[in-house]
DNA sequence: ATGAGTAATCAACATTCGTTGATCAGTAGA
DNA sequence: TCTACTGATCAACGAATGTTGATTACTCAT
């Protein structure tokens, strides 16, 4: 559990990493599609109309980050959601939101 | 308000840009700093130990995506943190926490 | 064993992004 | 007006990212 207000440095870093694997339009859409359910990369290459290297490119980005998770089943893969990264992808993003500023707390330059 | 569980492409536009901002190290740094209140750029400057132009850049960014919004005093610029963009955010995130896969909707590949 | 299907990986290339130092525009004070 | 100061913008460069087509590895069916 996350005490502090102030954002740790490891807490940075994983939101680098989570915001740099969201900050695609074709990681978004795969990101949408898993939504429904675990999908294979056929599925999903013929849902996005691209290229199968071009997709796999993405789906590793994602993997990487932890967002997504995959299973092979005979000669398919299929890759689910892992809703732990997105949990703690809202916690970063409620850590941005969390303090208020105090008052007085603005900076005067002089 | 969004009805639909399935992201807009708007919505997805949204999400690329905010998460493309917020996807930099400095950039993250930059909105905690902001957190507690707006600083005008010589005290973020100092603050990250960074060079001026650096971080003019990284503030454009997070401007252009609408996360920061900037206020002309005298000769400083004071920056803010936008808090509706990080409600945006917040929307997008949980729109992609969203659904619960339906039961049998995996996809099954023959 | 052979052939077809699925998906990861690689190399080459193009595009985008981040950094640096210089210049430019605006403001405040002497 | 002249000077100092703040911060945006620009050009040049290098680094990281994304795309494409080819190759590779593996599985399944015959």
């Amino acid at each position: 559990m996350m005490t502090s207000m102030t954002m740790t440095i490891k807490r940075r870093d994983t939101g680098v990493s989570l915001f740099h694997a969201l900050s695609d339009d074709t990681r978004l859409e795969i990101m949408e599609r898993l939504k429904d359910g675990e999908r294979c990369v056929c599925d999903l290459t013929e849902a996005l109309k691209t290229g199968q290297s071009r997709l796999s490119f993405h789906l590793k980005v994602l993997k990487d980050a932890g967002l997504i998770t995959d299973r092979p089943e005979g000669r398919w893969i299929y890759y689910s959601l892992n809703r732990e990264a997105l949990e703690e992808l809202e916690a970063v993003v409620q850590s941005l939101q969390g303090s208020r500023p105090r008052v007085g707390s603005s900076s005067r330059c002089r």
